[in-house]
DNA sequence: ATGCCTTTGAAGTAT
DNA sequence: ATACTTCAAAGGCAT
C-alpha cells in the first residue's frame, strides 16, 4: 500500500497513522514497482514541513493553544486574527499559481523560497483520470451552489490569489453567522473555494462547509443559499439565537479522497449506498500510488494548515462528543471482554513489546489476524469465548459465521470491509459486496469496482 | 426526525 | 507513551 513515510515532518504528525494493512511482502513488492521510493518519500515530506509552514503552524498552533480556553470576545477576535492573516497574505503570502492545481493560489508555506517546487511532481502529477479538476470535487459546493457575487465586489483574484478585502464589512453585504469572518470556513476553504469558482464569485468565499448552523445537518445547497446570500435584515432573528455555529473538522486526505471519486464510483458502479461505495473507495485508495496519496497528504495538510489560521481558537475538541455515544454503548454491550491488548497478547502468546493485539487499529497488524484468527478473542453474547472460528481464505479475513458468534463490533472493520450490514442487505449491495470481497485485496485491479451496472 | 452504516486519518480522551 | 474514541462526508436505510 502507498504510504508516505512519516519523517515526523508533518505539523499535525499524523504521519504514523499510516499503517499498511497489507502484507508487508505486498507491500514491498509494490515499492518496488513504484519509483517512489522511502527516500523520496521523505523527500516529499520534508519538503511539505519548510521553514515557513513550520513558523506559521507553530505560531497559529500556539495561538491555537493559547485561546482553546478563551470562548469570550469570540467574533473579535476572529476578525482580528483573519485581518492579520488576511494582511499576511496581502505582503505576498498567496502569489504563486500551484502548477499542479492550476486554479490554486498557494500560500507560500508550500512554495517555500522555491524549496519545495510546486513542479517538483511528486505532488501535484496525479493523473486527472475521468476530466476532473483534482479539486473540483474537493469543493464541497460546486458553482452550481453559488451565485455570481455582487458586481461590486472584486472578482480578479488571479494576481493576489485569495485575497479578502479587509476593509469590507462583510456582513454588510452577507448575513454572516455569529462567528462573522472569523467564522469563515475552512474546508477548501476560501482560498481555493474562492479560486475555483471563477469570476464573479464573491473572494471571501463566504461562508463555507465547514461552518455548520448549530442545529446541525444542512444540505450544503441550503447552507449556502442562505448564509451566503442571505440578506442582512435577517440578523434580528440570529440575534435571538447568538449560538456558536457548528466549525467541522478539516478533511483529511482521505475524505478528500472520497469527495473527489464519490461521483465517479457511483456513476461506475450504479450504487448510492455511501456505505458500500466507502467500502470501494476505500479500497481504491489502497489501491493509489504513493504519488496519488500525497496529493491528498498534501490538500489536507493545506486544509489544516488553512483551518488552524482561520480559526485559531477552534479545536476538534469543540465537536467532541455531541454525536451520539452509541460505540460507549455498543462497547458497554459487548464489553464482556474484549480484554485489553496487555491481556489480550498474554493471552494469545504474543510479544508484549512487538505484537499487535487489540482491535487492529493502526500500528502493526495483527499477528492474530494473520493467523487467521481474530484480534482479540470475540466473545458472544453470554460472555463466552468465541476463538478464530474461521480461516481465512486468500487474504479475506474470517468472516462472521454468525450474527451470534460475530457481533459487528468484535470485528475490525478494517480487516472486514463485507459486513454485511441491515443497510447493506439489499440485494444490489449485497452482490455488489460479494463480488467486492472476491477481489479484497487485490489492489492491482483497475476496476475493482465489478459492481452489477443495472439492477 | 434521527441515527446507522462504512471508509481513513486527525486529533481528541483515557489509561 | 500508548490505547482507544470521536468526527469529518455521503446518502440510503431502519427505527
Amino acid at each position: 500500500m502507498p504510504q508516505l513515510s512519516s519523517g515526523g515532518g508533518d505539523d499535525q504528525g499524523a504521519n504514523d497513522e499510516m499503517i499498511s494493512f497489507k502484507d508487508e511482502g505486498e507491500q514491498d513488492e509494490k515499492i518496488q514497482e513504484n519509483a517512489f521510493t522511502e527516500r523520496d518519500l521523505a523527500d516529499l515530506k520534508s519538503s511539505l514541513v519548510n521553514e515557513s509552514e513550520t513558523n506559521q503552524s507553530s505560531n497559529a498552533a500556539a495561538v491555537r493553544r493559547s485561546q482553546q480556553n478563551e470562548h469570550r470576545g469570540y467574533q473579535e477576535k476572529h476578525r482580528e486574527h483573519l485581518d492579520s492573516v488576511s494582511k499576511h497574505q496581502d505582503g505576498g503570502m498567496y502569489k504563486t499559481a500551484y502548477p499542479g492545481y492550476p486554479f490554486l493560489m498557494l500560500p507560500d508555506p508550500y512554495i517555500p523560497n522555491g524549496s519545495m517546487s510546486p513542479s517538483s511532481n511528486k505532488v501535484s502529477v496525479v493523473q486527472q483520470s475521468h476530466g476532473m479538476h483534482p479539486l473540483t470535487s474537493l469543493l464541497p459546493y460546486s458553482n452550481d451552489h453559488f451565485n455570481p457575487s455582487p458586481p461590486h465586489l472584486p472578482t480578479d483574484m488571479s494576481q493576489k490569489g485569495v485575497h479578502r478585502p479587509q476593509s469590507q464589512d462583510i456582513s454588510g453585504f452577507y448575513s454572516l453567522p455569529p462567528g462573522g469572518v472569523g467564522q469563515m470556513p475552512p474546508s477548501m476553504g476560501w482560498f481555493s473555494h474562492s479560486l475555483m469558482l471563477g469570476p464573479g464569485m464573491h473572494p471571501t468565499g463566504i461562508p463555507h462547509p465547514a461552518i455548520m448552523p448549530p442545529s446541525g445537518k444542512l444540505d450544503h445547497h441550503d447552507h449556502y443559499d442562505r448564509n451566503m446570500y442571505a440578506k442582512p435584515h435577517q440578523e434580528p432573528k440570529r440575534e435571538k439565537e447568538p449560538k456558536k455555529p457548528v466549525i467541522k473538522k478539516p478533511l483529511n486526505a482521505f475524505m478528500l479522497y472520497m469527495k473527489e471519486m464519490r461521483a465517479k464510483v457511483i456513476a461506475e458502479c450504479t450504487l448510492k449506498e455511501s456505505a458500500a461505495i466507502n467500502q470501494i473507495l476505500g479500497r481504491r485508495w489502497h489501491a493509489l500510488t504513493r504519488e496519488e496519496q500525497a496529493k491528498y497528504y498534501e490538500l489536507a495538510r493545506k486544509e489544516r494548515q488553512l483551518h488552524m489560521q482561520l480559526y485559531p481558537s477552534w479545536s476538534a475538541r469543540d465537536n467532541y462528543g455531541k454525536k451520539k455515544r452509541r460505540k460507549r454503548e455498543k462497547q458497554q454491550d459487548s464489553s464482556a471482554d474484549p480484554g485489553s491488548p496487555k491481556k489480550c497478547r498474554a493471552r494469545f502468546g504474543l510479544n508484549q513489546q512487538t505484537d499487535w493485539c487489540g482491535p487492529c487499529r493502526r500500528k502493526k497488524k495483527c499477528i492474530r489476524y494473520l493467523q487467521g484468527g481474530w484480534c482479540t478473542s470475540p466473545t458472544s453474547s453470554d460472555g463466552s469465548a468465541i476463538d478464530s472460528p474461521l480461516s481465512p481464505v486468500d487474504g479475506i479475513p474470517p468472516q462472521p459465521a454468525s450474527p451470534l458468534h460475530n457481533p459487528l463490533h468484535l470485528m475490525p472493520s478494517k480487516h472486514t470491509p463485507l459486513i454485511l450490514s441491515k443497510s447493506t442487505t439489499t440485494e444490489l449491495s449485497f452482490k455488489a459486496l460479494i463480488e467486492s470481497s472476491q477481489q479484497h485485496d487485490n489492489i492491482h485491479h483497475h476496476h475493482d469496482c465489478t459492481l452489477p451496472k443495472s439492477h
